[in-house]
DNA sequence: TGTCCATGCGAATTCAATTTGGTGGAATTT
DNA sequence: AAATTCCACCAAATTGAATTCGCATGGACA
């Protein structure tokens, strides 16, 4: 059925919460933290990049550092939802740098934006030009954030299909180096 | 008077950039992009980090992966907004892992919380409960999200200080490789 | 003009990433 | 049930990167 969905084991899912929390981390350090060899550990993670299931990879940077001084949420209501504004305007939105997190949504608002401006003037040019510049727009209503919590790693509701490989009896039998075939 | 403000130049806003969008950058093809040795580079983005300009890197996963099906916006309208209760409730909030950001705004809501559930039912388990279950909460309004989309780069609002190092005459006037103390 | 400081470089060392060939267990086939 | 196939794993080896170090350069300041 679904050709998409080798589902992950607990070790995928524990690999995507490390990484989640550390990017940085090395795939040696990695390896050691989820009870794999480096190869085998390596491999999991290029498996799942390759499946999309790994994104990408972001530094995190204080917004101080670059210049943003204040954040807003802008709430946008449309005067008309026809598929082809709605898509026209989302665009328009996405080519603004200000524009950090753009939400469409059911409900009493269609849009919430949340931008990052240098300061009041700034987020003031920024709602009267860019962000109100659209034909059938409605309501306009922008929020000053005080706070703001990003939660780093997502929550982990899939079901863990196999133990992954249950190590039976104790925690490793160090198996006997074998090596005969390249040896006098 | 800032004694915590030795102000970015150029290479290291380019430094941010480039993490930004991919923090598995290793350090030499990072000092490749920025024009500077590696061992530069490294003890630029150590900097970075001391001084907590980099405060992270994350993984960016699939929800869907962690068995996310939908997301939403709460908005929530305090009945009280004592600073006492405000924060009890923030905090309150954190501890659910199903919260993904949490915004504290000026405005008509005071608390935009952004969701991320299995389904339908998790969703109204959770408004209905953990949610709901406070004290001098006023209205709440759920709202699911058809399409969010995050910008992985803040913008630069910062003023570059100096060329941070112009070279002048033409590109790279190579550095006569001078070795004398160690040579016969 | 001389000194200090910040920043950069290259070479050397240490350590990690990656490749490879082989192993064992579990599931499947005969 | 025995034989076979397949898959994920591991260890060792190689390649290549991260990190350290001593020194050089150029601007700021006196």
């Amino acid at each position: 059925m679904d050709s998409t969905k080798p589902a992950l084991d607990r070790i995928d899912h524990r690999i995507l919460a490390e990484l989640q929390n550390n990017a940085r981390l090395s795939n040696k350090e990695l390896a050691a933290i989820v009870g794999l060899a480096p190869s085998s550990c390596l491999a999991r993670v290029q498996k799942l990049v390759r499946d999309g299931v790994l994104a990408g990879f972001h530094a995190e940077v204080d917004p101080a550092a670059v210049g943003i001084g204040i954040q807003a949420l802008v709430f946008v209501r449309m005067a008309r939802h026809q598929p082809r504004d709605m898509q026209a305007y989302w665009d328009h939105l996405l080519e603004l740098p200000e524009v950090l997190d753009l939400y469409y949504v059911a409900g009493s608002h269609d849009l919430v934006v949340h931008v990052g401006v240098r300061d009041v003037d700034h987020l003031r040019e920024l709602v009267a030009e860019p962000i109100s510049d659209f034909e059938h727009l409605g309501q306009i209503e922008t929020s000053l954030i005080f706070q703001h919590h990003r939660s780093a790693v997502l929550p982990n509701y899939a079901p863990e299909p196999e133990p992954a490989k249950a190590t039976r009896s104790g925690s490793k039998p160090p198996r006997k180096t074998r090596r005969k075939a390249t040896e006098p």
